[in-house]
DNA sequence: GTAATTTTAAAACGTTCGTTTAAAAAGGGT
DNA sequence: ACCCTTTTTAAACGAACGTTTTAAAATTAC
């Protein structure tokens, strides 16, 4: 049943590291295979089509991340006293390092990931995600609203995307942030460094007073 | 020299809504020259390349942005009084939005665009852009900093990303958002809407206290 | 009006893509 | 050893891509 080092997990691999540097359009299963060292066909053999790897490569991510991210949100909302938005947000931090650990690079491949499947189609993930993680989705928002009950459905909904652009941006194109970074002021950071200096930020945007915004 | 109506000008309309709307890589020459109505081999002649083509319908947005904001923000700098944060994020309200009247959805087709552009290649655009229009980005942050002069050039340096980042993203996504508040809770948005309800959440962000941000 | 230049037009170029086919190889059960 | 299933392999498929070529049409200059 399983061989010596699995076809489809080499295809993975390869797939997920450069769908994150090319995207899915510019990442041939030419290059992914060769990437591999499996044969071309493999992918259709194995997955069906392109487009059925792109969400294998995608689920595999999405299962190891949003249980443990569960478990945290589940934790902060049953425990009596009241957290600050930091800690909801902090709740992010280990099921992104354990990406990191999965595969190199496993939380910026992730937030590219995520990115380019919100961006190049149809709410096509959108639908995949919350049905089948809907019950984590709606931990954030329960976990959001018990550290800030003031906020409106609405409001929340609005900052929550706001939040999500700012993560997947921030975190897609690390790589070239570390690279200025270092070059205009010699600051060496790693990706858990920039995930807890953006944590902040986000904790900001998502207290805005709502004085200021209308409607 | 000019004819009834531009050939080049049918060209770039034609891609820029395309571009934004299925990204580079996937908008092929002969559907941007299908939509213009004009001859394949047209891009080419007028263009040179496809390259070039991406190249020039980012320019024209860049050529009209620039430098209505720069007016915006050199007025903000020479002002007596210190201005807000929020000042200083309503100047990109109408540059922005005169994009709109330069072309349908032209401030999200803008936006869009330079995600794609930050994220498809190497620096390549912020390159062009530092390039081309540094003075404006360096009245940015020093506009920033008129507002908020206790912000250090490197904690300015992440938030302005990280303000990228969520402007971008939400601009991108705009469509898909309206369509979700509208199908969630009712809510009809327009672009100048959206705009307007994303910069309270940047100028919070770029506010954010320095006291819980290490490094 | 004619010649020179610029622009448009149709067709074909060679390449690369995702996918399919058909046969060989490997693995497992009895 | 044998058969049956699973997996791997090499080769080819048709389609779509960006680009180039060549000639016709339109425009401009004199």
């Amino acid at each position: 049943m399983v061989s010596k080092l699995d076809t489809k997990t080499r295809i993975l691999d390869a797939a997920e590291s450069l769908f994150a540097e090319h995207g899915f359009s510019d990442t041939s299963l030419r290059l992914i295979t060769t990437r591999a060292s499996v044969n071309l066909a493999s992918v259709n053999y194995h997955f069906g089509s392109k487009k059925e790897l792109i969400q294998a490569v995608i689920a595999r991510h999405l299962e190891l991340f949003m249980p443990l991210l569960n478990e945290k949100l589940t934790a902060l909302c049953a425990q009596a006293e009241k957290p600050s938005l930091l800690d909801v947000f902090n709740s992010f931090v280990d099921p992104l390092l354990a990406l990191e650990k999965q595969s190199k690079n496993g939380t910026v491949i992730f937030m590219q990931l995520l990115g380019r499947s919100y961006t190049d189609e149809q709410g096509h993930l959108r639908w995949y995600t919350t049905t089948h993680y809907g019950e984590v989705l709606a931990n954030i928002t329960k976990a959001l609203l018990k550290a800030n009950p003031t906020l409106s459905s609405q409001e929340l909904f609005w900052r929550l995307h706001f939040t999500l652009g700012t993560a997947v941006f921030t975190m897609s194109s690390s790589g070239a942030l570390m690279d200025i970074a270092k070059a205009d002021f010699n600051q060496d950071i790693d990706v858990e460094g920039l995930i807890r200096k953006v944590i902040p930020y986000l904790a900001s945007g998502m207290d805005t007073s709502t004085e200021t915004t209308s409607m």
